[in-house]
DNA sequence: CATCTGACACTAT
DNA sequence: TATAGTGCCAGAT
């Protein structure tokens, strides 16, 4: 997957964009991430942006409903960075209502799951 | 090409 | 609210 040659490039650098113009003291989840960034249903895609690439605002990124995905240690961390940009936890949860940012969505639809009972028209 | 994995999302129960 | 099942996409083996 070269670095700085080709490839990585598409949704990574998108992903990447994305995250990075999450202002300080506001949160996104990954799922908004992926849709702004165009690829809507890409939220695994989001994680492998974070961890590959360095410099991101990555503890601002959270999963949905506003909760920390992240495992021991480093979810401490995160909720503690958030907290130091003034975000204030709602239990286990940061109020997207209140810190969720506005990430412009691409307008791009993803297919419904079959688990996903579609209304049909009547 | 087949399978598995991951800091997920979503719906039904 | 919690749990279980399924869909998603890209990369690693």
């Amino acid at each position: 997957m070269r670095v700085l040659g080709v490839s990585v490039v598409g949704m990574f650098s998108k992903i990447q964009a994305v995250v990075r113009k999450i202002p300080r003291g506001k949160v996104a989840t990954y799922g908004e991430v992926a849709r702004a960034a165009g690829f809507p249903g890409a939220a695994r895609q989001v994680v492998w942006a974070l961890r590959a690439t360095n410099g991101l605002p990555w503890h601002r990124v959270l999963g949905a409903k506003g909760r920390i995905r992240l495992p021991g240690e480093a979810g401490l961390e995160q909720r503690f960075r958030l907290r130091a940009e003034g975000i204030v936890f709602r239990g286990d949860r940061v109020p997207l209502e209140t810190y969720g940012a506005s990430l412009g969505r691409a307008h791009k639809r993803r297919k419904p799951g079959k688990n996903e009972k579609q209304k049909r028209p009547r």
